[in-house]
DNA sequence: AGTAGATACGAACACCGTTCTACTCCGGTA
DNA sequence: TACCGGAGTAGAACGGTGTTCGTATCTACT
């Protein structure tokens, strides 16, 4: 009774739905107004993420905000890894699905992938826990079924579906990391990290003779925000896929 | 004289050529019989990282290889986000780069893409490094030079090929690092990490009815190697650009 | 010959994830 | 009612990390 963390979480991959217990409060709770649960562990990492950035993040840092000791954590969560893991499962469950439209697939699309981005950069260097967890989460796996949904409503073959559903999330995650250690750091801005666009300009015009086209795109490079970037990767790939409805033709009705 | 490396690493981005200092031999050889520069420290970090991953790359395994102590290597490197920036600029430098042929320059994209791929999983985990490295390195430039000078020869437009360059580059670290993370996932194998193609078909089979997509083509889903997919994303991205060769025609001569 | 400067390195600091062990308190049972 | 097993809570500690400080050593120039 009363599983382990490591039950947990083998419960959350996918092995059915584990069979949840009651979980009826037992042990001491002394002096102590809450009693530290998993949910109350992911919520207060969130927290930190939000206001001090993933890397902030580490089982002391989140034991003094529980007001408790770092080994009273292991009680409820197997490792970091597995915290890791619980957060991006719960950020996952918070995606919204729109049931296909096969009349509007790729802005649908579009919209998933930018709520993803949305959360990642709510949260920022949490993209990293994204690349080292694993795909069997039942929360994680909701999106791609989400995803995988919508592109197969388009009329994109499946095999093309089933690879491109993992490259957008994949460079979903990409983006959403670079952008937020390129945040990180411009604040400690100790380090020699250009920042503004013109200074990014002067820096190409000073570059020698090798970089020819480096220089006379400087403009080209330097230009567009994120976002910007972001949108135009998207649409690259989505526009890529072989759908039945190509190039925002409407279906023949 | 005998720059700080501080003063290296400013050397290393755009401020131009710095002067190279001859770096006459000084300070204590004792019962050192090769002294330690830049270059060696260097190259014996990529040995760690080709043999033991990414992550034992530690300034005190470093310096256990070099038979010296960590402090040591601080007079040569300014910080292990330095070392980190030296690795991927010197795996930047091994790149080569073709002369853009307008009639090839899909598959000479394709090509160099795939050569830092190479490269990347050579040197398990070494991708993680890549997204934190500033672009203003000069060595890591001279692959977007080469890259968007490829593209550009290819017709595109300006704009999109700055753009696409930087989605390329982006994806094909994060494509590495999800490999690389994958394989040392699987090698030690105490967490729980699906393995084989049948077994990953097996849990999507018993997966509930909430994902229908992901049971019905679950053969899709798994199918195809890292390699495969590698290659079927760059194709997506690069037949996504609007260049004036289009679609494998040759040009009208 | 002597000194200045560059190099090397041991020791230590603050921090990390994790484990071991003891302790406290509750619920069910005799 | 008394008790006792077990679940939850912590304190202390271990091995590891990046980094800094102070000091010792040796070379090259004056």
């Amino acid at each position: 009774m009363s599983p382990t963390p490591q039950e947990r979480r083998a419960a959350r991959h996918q092995t059915g739905a584990g069979s949840d217990t009651p979980a009826v409060r037992r042990g001491p709770s002394g002096g102590r107004k809450k009693p530290i649960t998993v949910d109350a562990i992911v919520s207060t990492a969130f927290a930190i993420v939000e206001s001090e950035g993933y890397e902030a993040l580490t089982m002391r840092r989140l034991a003094v905000a529980l007001e408790t000791g770092p080994s009273s954590l292991y009680a409820h969560v197997v490792n970091k890894e597995d915290l890791d893991e619980l957060l991006i499962g719960r950020l996952s469950a918070e995606i919204d699905l729109p049931t296909p439209d096969p009349a509007r697939w790729r802005e649908q699309l579009i919209g998933v992938c930018t709520q993803l981005r949305d959360q990642y950069l709510r949260y920022p260097g949490i993209s990293q826990a994204a690349f080292a967890a694993a795909p069997s989460n039942l929360d994680t796996l909701r999106v791609s079924e989400g995803l995988l949904a919508i592109v197969l409503a388009g009329g994109v073959e499946p095999q093309v579906a089933a690879w491109a559903v993992d490259s957008l999330t994949l460079y979903v995650n990409a983006h959403s990391l670079e952008v937020s250690v390129a945040n990180s750091r411009l604040k400690r801005n100790d380090d020699d990290w250009v920042v503004g666009r013109d200074e990014m300009l002067r820096r190409f015009a000073a570059l020698p003779e090798t970089f020819p086209q480096t220089k006379r795109y400087a403009s080209e490079l330097t230009a567009g925000t994120t976002a910007d970037r972001f949108h135009f990767t998207i649409n690259l790939m989505i526009n890529g896929l072989p759908g039945a409805h190509q190039e925002g033709q409407t279906p023949p009705s």
